[in-house]
DNA sequence: ATCGTTACGCGAATCGGTTCGACTGAAACA
DNA sequence: TGTTTCAGTCGAACCGATTCGCGTAACGAT
């Protein structure tokens, strides 16, 4: 089922049965219509591997994605939903690659024998192995999230430490001084996790050009640990009464620790953060949070990444969201007394 | 930096670069090492697309799954991700399609062209024109889940209906009379949607077996649908005292549902279904629940493509997993009174 | 000395497309 | 009438690997 049998079949020559599917020489009404019946009986494709090596590209992105070992957040998975669908709507299939920071079969696989035409990477690091292999390898790619040296890259990414500000500022609007920021996990912040690392930065700044006393606290990705999180902030710094989050996760679990200690939010204490917008519409009371637009930046750095393809020597771009904080019934004035 | 540029550095012809890196025919230890000097220091990778046109397969899998726009519920993520997992450790790729039930672009190219060596199908209808699809290209897949015919498919599927066959009549042993099933959404049980169809068809028979009053609700998926129909379900029905669920999504909704009407679990009420084992184990009080195994029927999908790639003539095989019901802290003795 | 074997290596064909140069006939123009 | 132009088509080269057939030299067995 080749071009050459169709060919035949359509009495043209390779060469016709190729231009008439490309179009990109004339073509006789008469000749393409025969070449097209021929394609539409024997249900006809062109292979893609032939086409790639001739080409010399394969319409093919590469998605490197953190190891499956461990649960996808949900913001990861924002990622490649919308990563995986812009680029079906440009005609370009996605090469998935489970990769932690070092070098791994698959990655390299991916990354090496010409299989994409350039690859997008997510889970970055202030410092980032796979960033300096694919430099290395000179396949163009494009970042979400970014490492220590943004300047001459290529990425989308959302402005963590301007949103914890903005969330810190509003809590000291409402009066409160003693706020507590619950961050991703020990091991990911210091491993220079760009959210983690950056959230801490607007935190502090904010903190001190407020004037106000602020706790930082790490805090596993999953409910349970939030819970623990809760507890201890209680018991240990009962000034406190209000909490900054970029740990969505942790949302149901700070949501049971705070009910179980009978706290109520927002007349006790107020919750704020960067959530997705279903972990803030599932909090209660809905929760006043910033949203990370994921869905914008999957299909932004897609578009980003075709743009590089497009034009090789083009300048680095890149896009930094900071979206505003929505406001909820989560946080209220600090109580009285 | 093609396979005749290290021929030619290396001293050699091209097929004796080819069978050094392949080991297909024997090569001295000499030229195998001049070889390998050249292609260290050039950092060569040979082109997978030319590979792939050779050998006539692309050691690439396609893997399918439902369109970006609707959330990935827990249960698929853990799919793709034991899916990519398990091919990575066999050495191949994963190619991803988000496609519906109809025929779509991005389908189309994974499945033709050929693209891929096999395909993984998850999300399947009791009818899918996936299936048929690939059934009329001749392309090998394997799916998760199962159609109406399944007995000569290849398929890894859990066996929803026993699993909440189990469900009630653990229920039934407690002593409850009158339980409700909180289905998937209407839209997917209509749609023969799998997991939907055959929990009703598991619950049916199993409260008719114990002589049993059930109820049977559809619930979209997610925490506001599952709070409203708690609500519904304690105004319409108060004689109910149990409830069965296969949609976790709407886990935390039902929970508060239940803790806003004051309801005790298992005190008042007992709550069981199936569900990931983080949803059941951050559910208040942990959940009596069956596990759906994600992880090995994601990496079983996997084997069994590769057993099915290898040998073309061979008999349909299919793995139906029927995991226990974890006994926690959310059933109880039906309320006397 | 002769006759297999075996180890090692080369050249050429092949996979299935794309693309370039060249050819043909008819229309357009002077 | 002679010259351009152009639509339409063909043949051949090419992309970068794999693989088959064959040649040669070395080796052991008879």
């Amino acid at each position: 089922m080749n071009i050459g049998e169709i060919a035949r079949r359509a009495g043209v020559s390779r060469s016709t049965v190729s231009y008439a599917l490309t179009g990109k020489r004339p073509v006789s009404d008469a000749t393409r219509r025969r070449i097209q019946a021929v394609i539409d009986e024997l249900d006809y494709r062109p292979n893609a591997s032939a086409r790639a090596l001739k080409e010399g590209r394969t319409r093919t992105l590469g998605l490197v994605i953190p190891p499956a070992s461990q649960r996808l957040t949900d913001m990861q998975l924002g990622f490649v939903a919308s990563v995986v669908e812009a680029a079906a709507r440009a005609d370009y299939d996605v090469l998935l690659s489970p990769s932690g920071g070092d070098h791994e079969r698959s990655f390299e696989r991916v990354v090496t024998g010409r299989r994409v035409d350039g690859v997008i990477l997510m889970e970055i690091r202030l410092e980032d192995d796979r960033v300096t292999r694919l430099q290395q390898v000179g396949l163009p790619f494009v970042t979400i999230g970014r490492t220590g040296q943004a300047q001459d890259m290529w990425w989308v990414d959302v402005d963590y430490a301007a949103l914890v500000w903005r969330c810190v500022h509003h809590l000291a609007d409402l009066g409160h001084r003693n706020v507590a920021l619950v961050n991703r996990s020990t091991e990911l912040v210091a491993a220079g996790y760009g959210p983690g690392f950056r959230a801490l930065a607007g935190f502090t700044d904010a903190v001190a050009e407020r004037g106000m006393a602020g706790l930082d606290v790490c805090c596993a990705d999953d409910a349970p640990a939030g819970e623990a999180c809760v507890e201890r902030l209680r018991s240990d710094h009962p000034e406190v009464t209000a909490l900054v989050t970029v740990n969505e996760a942790a949302l149901p679990g700070i949501q049971r620790g705070l009910e179980r200690a009978g706290v109520r939010v927002p007349r006790d204490f107020s919750v704020t953060g960067v959530a997705a917008r279903h972990w803030a519409e599932d909090f209660r009371p809905p929760l006043t949070a910033a949203h990370v637009p994921t869905h914008d930046m999957g299909a932004e750095a897609v578009e980003l990444l075709l743009e590089r393809l497009a034009g090789p020597a083009a300048a680095p771009r890149h896009r930094l969201h900071a979206p505003p904080v929505s406001l909820r019934a989560s946080t209220g004035p600090v109580p009285t007394g």
